[in-house]
DNA sequence: TTGAAAGCGCTAACAA
DNA sequence: TTGTTAGCGCTTTCAA
C-alpha cells in the first residue's frame, strides 16, 4: 500500500524544483529544458513508477481531461457501437469518458448532467437528447463545450451529428412502392423522441410526394421504440378500417414486435405482408425472415460527434462543422415482396 | 459563460466564512451550525446555483466520488447490463463511473488503468479480467479496492462475483444425457479467459462423472466467443472422426455459428443434431431455433460486485464477502431433441 | 458555534 | 534554462 509518488517526490529525489519536474513531465511544454536534465526526470520518474494526479492538475488547469457521454440507455443495442466511435477517437487524445443514462426522462437527464458538470468534464457528448431541451441550454451558460448526436437542437449553435432519416425514410418508400405496394402501413416511434418525430414527418412526406392516398397509409404511434410496441401497434394496425400490404417501422425492433403479431393473425411475412426495419441491429442477421432495413452509422456517428468536440477543445476560435449528416443505406433482405392484390382486395 | 460559483462567492455573499459555508452545505457534517446559518447559506447557494467542484474536494479529501469500470467490450451483449446493474447501486449513493474498454488485450487493460488511477477513482469494478493478471496486484499495491466480476483472482484476497458456471455445465450436460445423447461434444470458449477455461473443465469432469466415452465427446477450442468461431469450430467438428448427437457450446454466440454451419452441412437442428448456448442474450428470443441455454444474472452480478466495492469505501474495516456466487438455471427451448440413434450409427 | 489558516498536487506567471 | 511563488476550490485542524 505504497503511498503515491508526487512531483515533490521526484524534485527531492533527483535534486530539482518540482516546477522543473513538472515541466520536463510535460510532453507539450513550450519550455525549453536541457535534455540532460529532462532525461534525469524522466528516468526518476519512470523508476519510482509516477503517475500525473490529474485531480490536482486538473483543478489547476481547469481542464480534466475527462469527457461526458450522455445516452439513453447502454443497454440498447444502437449505443455501445456509438461509444465505441467516441472512445476510439478520444482515448488516443488522453481522454476518459463518465457514461451516464438517461433513460430519457429529463430529471435524471437533469441530475446526471449535474453529476458531469460537478466533476468538471471538459466537454459533453449528447446522445438523443429529448425534443424539448432539458440541460443543454443549462451546458453552454456555463460554458461547456457540447456536441449532440442523433438529433439537432432546432434554433441553436449547438453543433450535432445525425443520420440522414428523411433519405432513409424516403428510400424505404420508394423501394415498397417500386415493389408495388400502394396501401404501406406506418408504426411510427415515440413523437417525444426526434428519431420517432422526424421519420413520421418524412414517411408522411414521401406519401405525399409518391400521390399515395392518405388513407392507405394508416398510422400507429408507439410510446417505445421495442418489439412490445411494434406488437401493440401491428395489432391496432391489423384492427383498424384501413388494408395494407405492408409496414414501414420506424425501427427494427418495432419491425420485429410487427412480423410476430402478423405471424400470430395467421398473415406471413413477407407472402401476406412485407415489414421493413430502421436501424441494422447486427443481431436482425439471424433472425428470420431476414429484415429489410435502413443501415445508420452508429460507430462513425460517435467518431464524428467527438472529433468535433475535440476540435471545440483544442482550437476554440477555429470554425467547425455545425451540422453533419451521415449518409444511410437501404439493405435489402428478406421482408419485403411484392403484394399479393387478390388478397388485398378480398380484405378491402 | 457565467463562472461557475464557488464557495468563496457564497461566502462573500452571505458574509460568513468560506470554511462556514463549506459546512453549511455538507450534508453530513459532524459539526453543528446555527439553524439559521444553515438555512441562509443553504438558500443563497440555491440561488445563486452552486454546484460544489468535486475535483477540488477530491484533491483535498481524496475522494473523487468516481469509480472505474472495466470490461472487455461494451458492444458485447453482455456487458451492458452489468454495467447498469453496478450504476443502479453505485449512482444513488453519489458515484459516478468510468467505463473502459480492454478488447481482452493486456497492453490496453495496462493502459486504461492507468488512466483510471490517474484519475483518482475510488474504486475499480473489473469485469472479466485475464487470468493471468495484468493490473490488479499493482492496484492492490496503491491501496485502492478491487472487486472483480465474472472470475476470480486465485490465490488472492480480491472479493470477486462470479455466475456458477460448473453448475450450469453440469445442469446442461445432464439435461442432454437425461435426453438421451451419449456422444456429446463441447465448443470450447477461449482458453485465455477464465469463463472458456472453466466451462471447459467443467464438461470434461461432468463427463467424467456421467461416465461418457471420453472419445465419444470430442472438443473444438475456439479463439473467440464469436459466431464465427462458433461456425469454424462446429466445421472442425463434423471434418473430425468421432460422431456427436449433440454440441454443447461454452456460450450462445458460438452455439449460434455452430447451428449456421450445421445447417449448411445438411445436418437440421435439433433433428439431427441438438445444440445449447451459454448465457442467455435478450436476442435469442427471435432466433430460429430458439436455443436451450443457461441463464445467468448480468444485471444481479454488477448489483452485487458494486455492493461490496461500495462497503469496502464506506466501511473499511468491517469484513465483507470475498466470494458470491450467483446461482444459474437452465432455459429448456427448442434446440434439443432425443437422438436420432439409426443416424449416429449410419454416420459412426 | 464560527473564523483563520494550511495544504491536497499541480501549473504557470514572474524572477533570476 | 531553472527556481520562486502563488493559487486553483475545497476540507479540516486549530484557535477564538
Amino acid at each position: 500500500m505504497n503511498k503515491r509518488v508526487t512531483l515533490k517526490d521526484i524534485a527531492r529525489a533527483t535534486g530539482f524544483h518540482v516546477s522543473t519536474v513538472s515541466r520536463a513531465l510535460d510532453l507539450n511544454s513550450r519550455i525549453t529544458l536541457t535534455e540532460d536534465v529532462v532525461r534525469q526526470i524522466r528516468e526518476a520518474a519512470d523508476a519510482m513508477g509516477y503517475r500525473r494526479n490529474r485531480v490536482a492538475s486538473g483543478l489547476r488547469t481547469n481542464r480534466t481531461m475527462t469527457i461526458g457521454v450522455v445516452i439513453p440507455d447502454i443497454t440498447n443495442d444502437l449505443f455501445p457501437p456509438i461509444v465505441r466511435g467516441i472512445e476510439s477517437v478520444l482515448e488516443p487524445e488522453g481522454y476518459a469518458s463518465i457514461i451516464v443514462n438517461t433513460d430519457n426522462l429529463p430529471e435524471r437527464e437533469i441530475r446526471l448532467v449535474d453529476v458531469l458538470t460537478e466533476r468538471g468534464v471538459d466537454g459533453i457528448l449528447h446522445a438523443a437528447p429529448l425534443r424539448t431541451d432539458t440541460s443543454i441550454s443549462g451546458l453552454l451558460r456555463q460554458g461547456i463545450p457540447v456536441v449532440t448526436l442523433n438529433r439537432r437542437i432546432e434554433g441553436s449553435t449547438v453543433p450535432y451529428v445525425v443520420n440522414d432519416e428523411r433519405a432513409g425514410i424516403e428510400m424505404m418508400l420508394r423501394h415498397l412502392h417500386e415493389a408495388g405496394h400502394r396501401r404501406i402501413a406506418h408504426i411510427a416511434g415515440p413523437q417525444a423522441l426526434s428519431t420517432g418525430a422526424v421519420r413520421l414527418e418524412a414517411f408522411r412526406d414521401t406519401c405525399a410526394a409518391l400521390g399515395l392516398d392518405e388513407k392507405a397509409c394508416p398510422i400507429a404511434v408507439s410510446e417505445r421504440f421495442d418489439d412490445d410496441e411494434g406488437r401493440r401497434c401491428a395489432a391496432e394496425l391489423l384492427d383498424g378500417k384501413a388494408a395494407f400490404t405492408a409496414i414501414l417501422a420506424a425501427n427494427d425492433r418495432l419491425a420485429l414486435g410487427a412480423i410476430d403479431t402478423l405471424k400470430k393473425a395467421g398473415r406471413a411475412v413477407p407472402t401476406d405482408v412485407s415489414v421493413t426495419g430502421f436501424n441494422d441491429l447486427p443481431s436482425l442477421q439471424l433472425i428470420e425472415p431476414k429484415l429489410t432495413t435502413i443501415r445508420i452509422q452508429h460507430f462513425e456517428a460517435g467518431r464524428a460527434a467527438a472529433r468535433i468536440l475535440l476540435s471545440m477543445l483544442l482550437h476554440p476560435e477555429e470554425e467547425i462543422a455545425t451540422e453533419t449528416v451521415l449518409p444511410v443505406e437501404i439493405v435489402a433482405r428478406e421482408s419485403v415482396a411484392p403484394p399479393d392484390n387478390r388478397k388485398v382486395k378480398k380484405q378491402a
